[in-house]
DNA sequence: TTGAATGCAAATCGTTTGCATCTCA
DNA sequence: TGAGATGCAAACGATTTGCATTCAA
């Protein structure tokens, strides 16, 4: 943790290392709500304030360090960028499961190659939606 | 468009036809406050409290004749649900352009049939982001 | 006529910011 | 030591809500 940080040009600050490692743990996207609660409820954790988890998730956000997920609800997520991904995402539950599926990405260099208006994208998103099994 | 709310068990009220015609005529997503702002300079159409354009996009949404799209923008974006389509944005200019594949269709089709968690999904966002020809 | 839709204003919620203070490198 | 990071509180912008009024059916 401590590295990436130092890599990317960040000071490893106690803060910056205990949402990272919230991440770390916790697969899943959280949004600032989620990690602020964590951040107080652990104990053993520094506590920190509120304006601080925003300004880390959007300083990390752009230096590619986490990334942020679109889940159709009113508030950020995001999640550590590592290894690419997409997510499905029951509307009930928030049951969540990742794939990943380099077809996809294929058709879609094709698509932008024909494409008149763009030559490249720099990322993509993809998400799908509907019902769990124990939901449906 | 005054049908297409009948069909759905809405009013036929002004407002609604107003923000319905707003979005046949602009094929752009587009958020509360684009609706707002074009209803106020098109003196051709009733005014519409800000509000009301919230609560119409809301619940058209809901009744599936509009559409949210995620723009990574900081509001909610619209556009009619009528033929699915994806969107290449430029992070830049915004610049859009819309693309369909039902190649991508097929294998999301295949994906979701292998999953453990999900037996099928309602719908899916996929956006593309880079730079447009013209901001590269 | 009447339940649904609207206008208006106030409230709410997620997020951002200014500024003084602190801390990592 | 000094630039960047944090805490705190106030500000902000997008969106929602309560309530009285209006309107489509």
């Amino acid at each position: 943790m401590r590295n990436i940080l130092k890599e990317k040009g960040y000071k490893a600050t106690p803060a910056r290392l205990a949402i990272l490692e919230i991440f770390a743990d916790n697969k899943l996207p959280m949004n600032a709500e989620n990690i602020y609660k964590k951040l107080k409820s652990n104990k053993s954790q520094r506590k920190v304030n509120e304006a601080t988890v925003y300004r880390t998730l959007t300083s990390l956000e752009e230096g590619g360090i986490l990334k942020r997920v679109d889940l159709r609800k009113d508030s950020f997520y995001f999640e550590l960028n590592d290894k690419h991904h997409h997510h499905m995402i029951c509307t009930n539950c928030n049951e969540l499961e990742d794939f990943e599926n380099k077809e996809i990405e294929n058709i879609l260099g094709r698509i932008v190659g024909k494409s008149s208006k763009f030559k490249s994208i720099k990322e993509h998103s993809l998400e799908l939606f509907g019902l769990c099994r124990m939901c449906a």
